[in-house]
DNA sequence: GCAAAAAGTTCGGTTTTTGAACTATATAAA
DNA sequence: TTTATATAGTTCAAAAACCGAACTTTTTGC
């Protein structure tokens, strides 16, 4: 799938995947994002990518706006760090964090734990209810589509025969 | 990148982009979680995905216990259902979601509204206090890495002298 | 019974990604 | 000062992933 496909979508997923969706660009903001500003080699040991992909990436990243390039004092090198549309991803990287905790199979995996800045107190990412600020509980949740003309492909008619569904 | 490399960065996202990080899974994931159980077909009309590619990207979410394939009453056809694993990446996904709603570019996306299933009320992604419930402010974070025996690279002497920070 | 659809598999060609070698500048060391 | 090493890339060939089209086989609709 190229970029071009991804916008066909006209999905905010798929939106997020036309950016976002190659095989490092998430690492690379991942590292933006919780390890702070980082030079190219920072990155390029980190990551493992080899530096012709991340030159380009990193240069995708700064023409969309999710890393600032910044030149260093007294150097003609630079350095990559965050900007909102960036840090408004942390959230949703948290969230593959935690799945990739709860389901992931490397025994040796580091946790990402998530703490109040002001009170040190552990913090969870809850659905919550939007007047109230009631926790909502995840299996009582549903999503609907909004302002789309296009519909989604019905449901095949013989769909309730199935057995094994639990 | 290939898997193998994924499963190198003992980080948990990486975790689950080893599951995730191809360019469709994804978005078979988003068809299985919000549209419902769906057949191959189904899947490769919505997604315009190539079929080989498609059967793929099944057998490994079914081999990943991410997707159930069920067969169908009187025939030998199968549907593809969402297991407790993949709706545990709703609230990524969603997450995901909001972020392509407030930073994509094509104005024709539609956007998905989360409502609590008990009220119609809407609802919202958050941190919340672990202890206490509270809504934390998305600043007011800050993660933490636990368990791992690796250090970061240590963020450069030069780091300081950075302009253009905001 | 026949035509069409469903759920794949196989194949050749195109795109992405990789790894390794090569620049050019900046810093550190002798 | 000269030399060595690190940084931040670029270039190029090879490997892997992905695509579209053609082909099977089983099921469904008429």
């Amino acid at each position: 799938m190229s970029i071009v496909n991804y916008r066909k979508h006209h999905c905010p997923i798929a939106q997020a995947l036309a950016e976002l969706g190659d095989r490092w660009t998430l690492l690379i903001v991942r590292d933006a994002l919780l390890l702070g500003p980082r030079r190219f080699s920072d990155l390029q040991k980190s990551l493992g990518i080899s530096r012709n992909l991340l030159s380009r990436r990193l240069a995708q990243l700064c023409d969309a706006g999710i890393l600032d390039r910044a030149p260093m004092e007294g150097s003609r090198r630079h350095i990559y760090l965050p900007t909102q549309k960036c840090r408004d991803l942390r959230i949703a990287l948290l969230a593959m964090a935690e799945w990739g905790e709860k389901w992931g199979t490397d025994p040796n995996t580091h946790r990402l734990e998530v703490l109040e800045k002001s009170t040190g107190g552990p913090v969870a990412i809850e659905f919550v209810q939007t007047v109230g600020g009631k926790v909502v509980e995840r299996h009582d949740i549903e999503v609907v589509r909004r302002g789309n003309p296009r519909e989604p492909a019905p449901p095949h008619a013989r769909m309730a025969a199935i057995r094994n569904a639990r």
